[in-house]
DNA sequence: AATAGAATTAGAATGATTCTATTTTTATAC
DNA sequence: GTATAAAAATAGAATCATTCTAATTCTATT
């Protein structure tokens, strides 16, 4: 465990956002000025073909990473982009049933419109819509 | 409704598999040697907007463009790299359900191994792993 | 045939990510 | 504690996918 990837793991675990590896890389240079971007890369790609972090990717934005733990879903707000998780434990059960297989895994990324945009249509929070 | 759009619709239609721009743009040069890769964007773009195909991204590979008519969701076997589209009807009401609130849409991409990689095992078909 | 607006073309520009060569760090053996 | 080998980090060049820009060509309408 370096120091590199020790500063990076806290960052992910002190976001309550999934970061991209651009926002990630301003926060470590903050506390190490020396790291490389090569670095981050090497590091989340480590860690995420190691399973430790998961790499996610949203239409139109940059790659965000996320500290998950457990397997978990994702939903995104059509209007104000801002990304959620969520538990959705028993679709594994949904999907092998309604396909007849057995599965490793999978990725769901839900759009909607979240509380807040529901209740202020038409402002926008963040960068999507 | 240009030759080029043309084209490239046809290009879609007649692929079994989902194809990239990349892929598109060689197989429109082809038939159309003067065709330039902005073209082939713009066209995937503006069609992609318009719900008449959608763009699909598999983690480590260039997005594709899949022509949709109706809502499906993709099954990625991690052993060959091929993907096969599935329908699962009742998943959105299952999401719904658990989720308790009405969604727009979601994107959904199972992973497995299929039939002959199960079969056959560790041979390798095509680009992934 | 003249004109306007839309689409295409070519290639430069951008953004994200990976690669490469060099340097630094870390761990281990002497 | 110094020598050495392996692993990781650094800097920056390279690559890949995609978008942008400016100039050109098409198409439809007068």
């Amino acid at each position: 465990m370096t120091k590199q990837r020790e500063l990076i793991i806290n960052i992910l675990k002190q976001s309550d956002r999934h970061l991209t590896a651009d926002e990630i890389f301003f926060l470590a240079k903050l506390k190490m000025p020396s790291i490389a971007m090569a670095t981050i890369y090497n590091n989340l790609n480590a860690m995420n073909d190691a399973g430790l972090i998961k790499r996610l990717h949203i239409d139109g934005v940059a790659d965000c990473f996320d500290k998950i733990v457990e397997p978990h879903d994702h939903l995104l707000c059509d209007r104000c982009g801002k990304i959620n998780d969520i538990r959705l434990p028993k679709l594994i059960d949904n999907i092998e049933s309604e396909l007849g297989t057995e599965i490793e895994n999978y990725e769901l990324t839900v759009h909607y419109v979240c509380n807040e945009c529901r209740r202020a249509p038409r402002r926008r929070t963040a960068t999507a819509e």
